[in-house]
This record gives C-alpha cells, structure tokens and sequence, in this order.
DNA sequence: ATGCCCATAAAATATGGA
C-alpha cells in the first residue's frame, strides 16, 4: 500500500499539479492538508477520474484535510471527539483539522495542527490544547486497530529538524511545550517514520516561498507520519518528494510517500 | 539545476501562513 501525506496550500490552486502527482506517484491512500475550500467545494469528480473516494473536511478560506483512497474508504469521522475550537473571543469555533477513515483495513488520520503563531498569542495555547485533545482522541483509535496519523503538525520535532535552531528561539514550532505534545503523542505507542531525504541529510518537507528558501535547502520538518508499531514495521521505504516543490505554482510543502508492506 | 512569497476574500488592502 502507499500512503502519501501532503500539505497542499489550497487544493484549488495546486489541482492541476495534484492531478499531475496522482498519475504520476499512484497512491493509493493521500491525506491532504490546507485544502482551503468548503467541504461541498472540493474537486471530488475531478480526483474520482483517477480512481480515488474522497473525504473532505473544509470550512472555507482557511484550513480544511481530505482523504483520497482507491483501497475503500469507510466510517469516515470529521474533527475528533473533544477537539477544541479557537476561542480568540472568548467563542470557540470549530476548525476542519482532522479527518479519519479507515482504507484498506487501516484507521489512517489526516491532520493539520494550529500554527500558533507567536508564544503569546491565543492561538499558541490553542495549539496546546489541541495537541492535548488529540492525544485523548488517539488513545481509543490506536486500541482499535492498525493506526497511522499523517499531516501538518507545525512542529519540527528537534532541532535537527530546522535549517537553523538559532533563529527559532523564542518562536512557535520548536518550543518545549509543543516538542512534549509531539511526545505525548508517541507515548501512546505511536511512532515517528522518518522519510528519506531526496537531497541532502535532512528529510524537512517545508520551505518558505520567500527568498529562494528551497533552494537554499532552508527547510523545516514538520510534516509528519505517526505510526503504531504494528503499521511502522511494515514500513518498506519513505521519501520526501521534493520534486513537487520544484517548478511552476508550487506548495510550499513537499509530500511525504511511505510505501508499506501488504 | 531547484531559482528568489502565495492564497484568499474582496475590490486596495488585510490576513494567515511558519
């Protein structure tokens, strides 16, 4: 089976290269990120021309996962239970940043964590709570069955894991607090698949559009692949396909590939 | 080579992204 992970930066704009990468790659289960579209507005019958169900989750301008999948695609669930809105008033709404569905005998999660933004913004805390109501969700989920949970989780894991630390500090996405949720996380018994770099030593899947960062190699890993032990070791090969994020109206994420064994 | 911000809603700028 292969399963892909891709923050696509609205599925809107990049449908002609996400067509293009469907033919080209074959997955057979994608999960999406940053679709930006409204549930009822996502290009279904232009994705089932390839062969692909689709699950979407959107809830307009911003955020919003899918699920594509050509194994089946059954008990699809929408946010998870307990998952918090964003509160910035003091009323929380609801945010499309998890969707579930089980493919081909495989609970697979595509998600899209909060950014954050600054450590003291709202949005910050929310992030937190959000990494904290995930983590409850995923307890049941991975005592169910096979697990895997792919997205966005805007952070990088270590320091490792940005171009370069020193710029970071005191920024979102590598302070203690969301490293610790990301550990939590793995505490449940879910392991990080790390993906082959096509270029270089370090496997980051995101690189600003500004200032020629990609071609700097000036990256951050921060799309992720959580998998239970079982779903992990039948890990046979995973790369990052940096080849999306080359050309003409890129993402400015790079898809992950795993391919597993049956 | 990989090539130097982008997408959205809205109507000139404002906001979010990370």
């Amino acid at each position: 089976m292969r399963l892909t992970t891709w923050n696509v930066n609205s599925v809107k704009a990049r449908l002609p290269r996400l067509l293009d990468w469907l033919a080209e790659v074959r997955p057979d289960v994608v999960c999406l990120q940053e679709t930006k579209c409204p549930t009822e507005a996502f290009p279904v019958g232009e994705v089932g021309v390839l062969g692909y169900a689709v699950a979407a989750h959107g809830d307009g301008r911003w955020n919003g996962v899918a699920l594509l999948s050509r194994v089946g695609l059954d008990d699809v669930t929408r946010g998870f239970p307990g998952e918090p809105g964003f509160a910035e008033d003091g009323v929380p709404r609801p945010e499309a940043r998890a969707i579930g569905a089980t493919c081909g005998g495989l609970r697979v999660w595509s998600v899209y964590a909060p950014n954050g933004r600054a450590v003291d913004s709202p949005h910050y805390a929310y992030k937190l709570d959000w990494f904290a109501a995930l983590r409850d969700a995923l307890a049941s989920e991975i005592a169910a069955g096979p697990l895997v949970v792919c997205g966005d989780y805007n952070v990088a894991p270590t320091d490792a894991d940005v171009w370069d630390p020193a710029l970071f500090v005191g920024s979102t996405h590598v302070t203690p607090a969301e490293r610790q949720a990301l550990a939590d996380l793995r505490d449940l018994g879910l392991l990080d698949v790390v993906p082959t770099p096509m270029k270089g030593p370090h496997p980051y899947t995101y690189w600003d559009y500004r200032a020629g960062m990609f071609h700097k190699n000036m990256g951050m890993r921060i799309d992720l692949v959580y998998a239970a032990a079982d779903v992990a070791a039948r890990v046979r090969s995973a790369y990052v396909d940096r080849e999306a994020r080359k050309g003409k109206a890129p993402s400015d994420h790079a898809p992950i590939v795993i391919d597993l064994e049956p």
